[in-house]
DNA sequence: GTACGTGCAAAGACTTTGCAATGGC
DNA sequence: GCCATTGCAAAGTCTTTGCACGTAC
C-alpha cells in the first residue's frame, strides 16, 4: 500500500515538529511513511529495513529517535508484546484495543469488546487504578501452532478499516433483527391499521438495511481482504436483543391486536432506544472511522424515529378534522 | 521470612534434577531459596543480589541458568511486565492469575476474575485460541501515581495464602447470606413446624459460620499482613444470590406458611445447589490452599445436605408410625 | 572418573548516548 | 548562521555462550 492517505498523519507530524522548534526532514518523512504503510506491530528493525530499501543510507539510530517523535505526537503507540522487542503500531485514528498473542509463533490478534471492559473496569476500579488506557494482553497458543501448522498468510489489514466494518456489521445485524420484528409483528397484527404501520415502517427499515449494505459493499470494495479479515468487535448480541421490544403486553389469548397509534409508539420507541444505546456505544471509543460509523447510525435511527412522529402526528390531526 | 516451609519445593527441584542427570548444588538451592523466600515478581539481578547477601561468590549466570530451571519444573513463572526484565512469580501451589500493572511506578497487583476469564475465553475461543492459561496483563496507571504521592508499603504476602483468604470470605459471606436467609425465613413463616426446621438449620448454619469464621482469624494469624492485602479472587457477589431461593412462590397474599416438609426440602436444595455451584467454582482453579478452602465448603455444605436429609427422613418415618 | 556445574569473560541482542559533520529554517 | 539532525561509533543494559576449572554422583 505504497499510496496511502497519510495526509492527516503527515500534517500532524509537522505540527508537532513545528511546535517543539524541530525540523522537518527527507529520513523522517521517510519513516513516517514506511510506518504508516504498513499494518500489524512493527519493531525498530522492521522499520528499519523498509526504509532502507528507499535509501541505503538512513542509519537505524534515526529510526529509533523518529519512532519517539511519532509517539509522542499521538500516532504511534509503542507496544511490548513479550517478545523483548519494542514494537509500534499504528494510534492516530485507530481505536484502543487490546491484544491477544500466540507465545508459540508471536501472532497477535487485535481486538476490542465493551464487555470485556465493563468487566475490567469493575476490578481494575476496586484497586483505584484510573481508566487511564487499560490495556489488556492476552496470552495464549493459537489454534495453528496447537495442531503443529503454519499459520496462512492472510493479508494485513487497517485496524480501523476493519472497525468500520465490524461497526457496519453491527448496525446491519441491529437493522435485520428488528427488520424481522416489524415484519412479523405486521403479519400477526390483527389489527389493519396496525398491520399497515408495521409494514410501511419495515419497508422503510429495509430500505436503510439496503443502504447499510451498501456502505458495507463499498467499504470491502475500497480495501481488499477485508472481508476475511478476523473479527475486531466483539459485541453482545444479546445487548441487541434487548432493545427489540416484547408483544407480550399486547398480546391476549395468542392474538394480537394494535392499533396504528400503538403500533407507531412501539416503533418510535424502538427506534429512539436503540439511538441512544448506539450513541453511547460510541462514546466507549477512541475518534475513528469505526465511532463515526456507529454515530452515524445512531442519528440515522432518530431520523427514522422523527419520521415516525410525523407520520403519527400527521394521523392524529387527520382523525381530529 | 527465612524459615519458610520450601520442602514441597526443594523436593519437587531435586526430583526434577534427578530425572535429567542434573546435580544438586549449594548454589541451586540457595537461590531456590531466595526465590521462594520473597513475594512479589524479582528479577535475576533480585534474586542474584539476595543470593549474593548469603554468598559474595555466586556468579549471576548461575541465578539466570537456574531459574530457567525453577520454570521448567513448575516452581517460577517467568513474566514480562513491561519494562523490558524479565521475571519470575512463585508458581507452585499458586494460582495462575492476571496482573495490573502501572505503568509509572511498575507496581503489580495480582488478581483472579472467573467472570474476566468467561468474557475473555469467549473472545478467545472465536479466534481459535484454546484456553491454554491465557494470562491477562493490564496496563494501567494507580491512584498514588494520579495523586504524585507515593504508595505506602505493604509487607508483600504469598498469593497463596491471599487466595485462601479470599475463598474463606467468598465462603463466609455465602454462609452470612444464607443465614440471613434461614433467619427471616423462620421469623416470617406462619406454620409452626416450618418455622422450627428454619430456626434449627440457621442454628446449624451459625455454628458451621463460626467455624469458617475461626478458621479464617487462624489464617490471618499466622500470616501477618494477611488482612491488609488488597483483594485477590474477585467473585459475583450476584452469583451467590442466585443461590439464595425466593419465597415469592411459597407465599400467599403477603403471609408465608411453610410446613415442615417444604422447608426441609427448600434448604435442603439450598444447601445442595450452593455445593454444586463451590465446587464447580473451586474446579477453575490450579491446585491450591485456596481451592482446597472451597471444596472444603463444598463439602461442608453436602455434609449439611445430609444431615437435613437425615432430619427430613426421620420426621417421615416418625409420622407414618 | 565422568559429566555436569560454576564463574569468569566475552559475545550477542536491543537500545541509548556522544560527537563531528550536515542541512533545515 | 544557528541549532536540530544525522549517522557513525561507542557505551549501556539485559541475557546467553564459551571455556577452564571444580565438584556432585
Amino acid at each position: 500500500m505504497p499510496g496511502k492517505n497519510i495526509h492527516q498523519e503527515r500534517e500532524l507530524f509537522h505540527e508537532y515538529l513545528r511546535r517543539n522548534g524541530l525540523k522537518k526532514t527527507r529520513q523522517k518523512d521517510m519513516i513516517l511513511e514506511a510506518f504508516l504503510g504498513n499494518e500489524g506491530h512493527l519493531s525498530v528493525e522492521d522499520i528499519y529495513a523498509l526504509v532502507k530499501k528507499k535509501d541505503r543510507k538512513v542509519g537505524i539510530v534515526t529510526v529509533f529517535r523518529t519512532l519517539k517523535s511519532l509517539t509522542a505526537c499521538g500516532i504511534a503507540r509503542e507496544i511490548g508484546l513479550g517478545d523483548g522487542l519494542t514494537r509500534f503500531e499504528h494510534r492516530y485514528h485507530h481505536p484502543l484495543h487490546h491484544h491477544i498473542i500466540c507465545t508459540r509463533c508471536n501472532k497477535v490478534i487485535e481486538f476490542v469488546s465493551p464487555e470485556l471492559e465493563r468487566v475490567q473496569q469493575e476490578i481494575v476500579l476496586k484497586y483505584g487504578f484510573q481508566q487511564a488506557n487499560p490495556r489488556i494482553q492476552v496470552y495464549g497458543v493459537c489454534q495453528e501452532c496447537l495442531e503443529q501448522r503454519s499459520t496462512p498468510e492472510r493479508p494485513k489489514c487497517d485496524t480501523g478499516k476493519v472497525f468500520a466494518r465490524d461497526a457496519l456489521r453491527m448496525a446491519l445485524s441491529m437493522r435485520s433483527r428488528r427488520l424481522e420484528f416489524y415484519r412479523s409483528a405486521a403479519a400477526r397484527n390483527l389489527d389493519p391499521g396496525g398491520r399497515e404501520v408495521f409494514a410501511k415502517v419495515a419497508l422503510e427499515e429495509e430500505a436503510l438495511a439496503l443502504q447499510l449494505a451498501a456502505e458495507l459493499e463499498a467499504l470491502q470494495r475500497r480495501e481488499k481482504g477485508l472481508d476475511e479479515a478476523p473479527a475486531f468487535l466483539h459485541f453482545d448480541e444479546a445487548e441487541l436483543e434487548k432493545l427489540i421490544p416484547s408483544l407480550q403486553a399486547d398480546t391476549v389469548a395468542g392474538e394480537l391486536r394494535l392499533g396504528a397509534p400503538r403500533a407507531l409508539e412501539l416503533a418510535m420507541q424502538l427506534e429512539e432506544r436503540a439511538a441512544g444505546f448506539f450513541r453511547q456505544y460510541a462514546e466507549k471509543f477512541d475518534e475513528t472511522e469505526g465511532r463515526q460509523v456507529l454515530e452515524r447510525f445512531a442519528e440515522q435511527q432518530l431520523r427514522h424515529h422523527a419520521s415516525i412522529h410525523d407520520t403519527a402526528q400527521a394521523m392524529k390531526s387527520a382523525s381530529a378534522s
